[in-house]
RNA sequence: GCCGGUGUAGCUCAGAUGGUAGAGCAGCUGACUUGUAAUCAGCAGGUCGGGGGUUCGAUUCCCUUCGCCGGCUCCA
């Protein structure tokens, strides 16, 4: 009776291109399915919906799973079932019709599911819907094709299977998922393919190793990067810089150390709430347990908390760029993306309550700051809350409450879009993330800001008010720039390894178009390295082709090419690698106009930015 | 941590149904002295990730362990 509606509802949506490709995907999610179970008739079903590039599906195989060479055999499965031109029936089965034919059917992923959905009273006119193609039958609200026919041709290809676990959750089976890319046509598939081999190109992790910014190493620790000469440039280059803006927002630089007495996490609350994240505990002198630090706060805290404040030293705002460890999981670790051992442009604001919105806004004025001026376009906000099933989380649901609503009043105020996502808070306090997908599309926090409403109570800070009462301050987390690491692994991607003059490890390679012109080229660059640039002069015995091609895959941003002409100008011939048009500059405007580039941070990796006329 | 894949010279890769391995680039040496993306020649480089087993013999088969890749979980 439905199966007409349902075709017409089909149709109209599929005017929709979006609802088309969905359609098609979810289709081919059924469609795959059906192939895997004519090689394994005793896999059972879990979810298969449509996803960003494709589909999947996730399985349970029992004792024997399949692995990527059954893949092609799959594929042909699918593509057989496309010729046959299977229609997608739709059947409405009343729900405790359609929780026998589960149970007769042993698919206990799916009868798990339908309970769910009857319960929660989603079961739509009491029924559940399921399509039927050729010999094969899945609970699945659709839509979908008309028939296996409308599947475009060469549109999918398997891509590859991985582990995941049922509903998510790591206590549950490990399920199969096989993912599969699909496009509306053939060569969109080929397109996003190429796109996708182009990305893997700038791979932060590939950049890493060419441009000798870091390695890891087995002996060392995984998770643990070593940052080799090139990419403490880049480190140093983005500390420098958060210190004129921390100091010029009104920021105290700190230092305090990386390891520290359980005690204060016991304070803090990261024992218990924190420790599956946090390296296990150090015995030390008999009685006594240390840890390394997981974060910042607890002893910027002690800073606070070792004086008597007063409402006029409010806000008071300390920074550090400190190295806190974290033990994630093995697995989980990807390059600099994801690390063990990190260091975090990070600190906190003290604040009185009436102080709170506008430190909030000072702090996200910086981000879009940074965010603006390094180009980072490609980014959501996510105002993280937190979850009162989890345990996760303090348990005090009024500041929850309340600081949420702060944060999201806050966010309103400044007329920022973003999106809420409950079970993402810090432990102790709603936050606001910056999102940023890398190449491969993964998605992880870079920036964060943080509302904590708990800290102040656990170490009793408090500043006297102008009424001499002793108040609670409200404390901000906020690391803007992130950790080194992440952020660092962000920026490789995002400029495909070439960077800004003001960031670049070489600045400037000096190439003599001849071995006369050493003497020039030396000259320039003792001139160059006095005003504390970064400059090599290729000396080698290599052919001038030779040294431009080695500077370029270097990425250098600056070639200076020394010839006799230059020399008698007292001059050099500039090229960018940003731009292949270069220019004959004097020495002197050169020297000039590379100190302006780096005063003012120019973005001369982009070929739109002009170098500055000095 | 879990699931799947993978591991040959510094890098990118080739190769043998079990008889101890090659190429290009990089490196070193020499010649060439060069005006905008690879000059030529020679040399040197690997207990084929580690350990154990089967075998007359293993890098190749089996077990185990470590690293790496993609996911899941988790998170800056």
């Amino acid at each position: 009776m439905c199966a007409h509606r349902t075709t017409q509802e089909q149709i109209v949506m599929l005017e929709d291109k979006d609802a088309a490709l969905h359609a098609l995907r979810h289709s081919l999610a059924h469609i795959m399915a059906a192939a895997v179970r004519q090689l394994r008739p005793d896999a059972r079903l879990a979810f298969g919906p449509p996803v960003e590039y494709g589909f999947y599906y996730d399985f349970d195989f029992g004792e024997t799973p399949i692995g990527e060479n059954d893949l092609k055999q799959i594929e042909q499965g699918m593509r057989a079932i496309i010729k046959k031109r299977e229609p997608f029936v739709r059947e409405d089965k009343p729900c405790d019709e359609a929780l026998r034919y589960l149970e007769e059917q042993g698919e206990l992923y799916k009868l798990e599911y339908a309970r769910e959905l009857i319960e929660e009273g989603k079961a739509a006119n009491g029924t559940l819907s399921f399509y039927t193609s050729g010999d094969f039958t899945d609970m699945c609200e659709g839509p979908h094709l008309e028939h296996t026919g409308q599947v475009p041709k060469n549109c999918f290809k398997l891509d590859r299977i991985s582990g995941s676990y049922w509903r998510g959750d790591e206590k549950r089976p490990m399920l199969t998922r096989i993912y599969g890319l699909a496009f509306a046509s053939g060569a969109e598939l080929k397109e996003y393919l190429a796109m996708r081999k182009l990305a893997m190109e700038r791979d932060h992790r590939k950049l890493g190793d060419e441009l000798d910014l870091f390695i890891q190493d087995s002996e060392v620790g995984v998770g643990l990067p070593l940052w080799m000469p090139n990419g403490t440039v880049l480190r140093d280059e983005l500390e420098k810089w958060a210190r004129e803006v921390e100091f010029l927002a009104g920021y105290q630089r700190v230092t305090t150390p990386s390891v520290t007495r359980k005690e204060l996490y016991l304070r803090s609350g990261h024992v218990p709430y924190y420790e599956d994240s946090m390296y296990p505990s150090m015995p030390i002198d008999e009685h006594d347990e240390y840890y390394l630090r997981p974060m910042c706060c607890p002893h910027h805290h002690k800073i606070y908390a070792a004086r008597l404040r007063s409402y006029r030293d409010l806000p008071l705002r300390l920074c550090e760029y400190g190295d806190v460890f974290r033990y994630e999981k093995h697995g989980s670790l990807s390059g600099l993306l994801r690390v063990r051992a990190m260091c975090m442009n990070d600190a906190h604001i003290y604040c009185t309550p009436e102080q709170v919105a506008s430190e909030f806004r000072n702090v996200v004025a910086m981000y879009q700051m940074y965010y603006g001026h390094l180009r980072m376009g490609n980014f959501r906000v996510r105002l993280s809350l937190h979850d009162k099933n989890s345990a996760k989380f303090v348990d005090r649901y009024e500041e929850w409450e309340r600081s949420e609503s702060i944060v999201r009043e806050v966010l309103d105020g400044l007329d920022i879009k973003y999106e809420e996502e409950s079970g993402e808070a810090a432990f102790y306090g709603p936050k606001v993330d910056i999102q940023v997908k890398n190449l491969m599309g993964r998605e992880e926090t870079v920036s964060t800001c943080q509302l904590d409403f708990m800290m102040p109570d656990r170490f009793d800070l408090t500043y006297v008010d102008a009424d001499g009462e002793r108040k609670r301050p409200f404390i901000l987390h906020r690391a803007p720039l992130s950790t080194h690491e992440r952020m660092i692994s962000f920026l490789i991607e995002l400029y495909g390894g070439a960077f800004p003059t003001w960031m670049a490890p070489v600045q400037v390679c000096l190439v003599p178009v001849n071995p006369a012109m050493l003497d020039y080229a030396s000259e320039t660059k003792d001139m160059l390295h006095t005003a504390f640039f970064r400059v090599e002069v290729d000396n080698s015995a290599e052919s001038f082709n030779k040294k431009i091609r080695n500077a370029i895959t270097r990425k250098i941003p600056n070639i200076w090419i020394l010839g006799e002409k230059e020399k008698e100008a007292q001059a050099v011939t500039w090229r960018r690698y940003a731009e292949k048009e270069q220019q004959v500059v004097s020495r002197h405007a050169a020297l000039n106009m590379l100190t302006t580039m780096r005063a003012q941070r120019l973005m001369d990796n982009f070929a739109d930015v002009a170098l500055p006329d000095c």
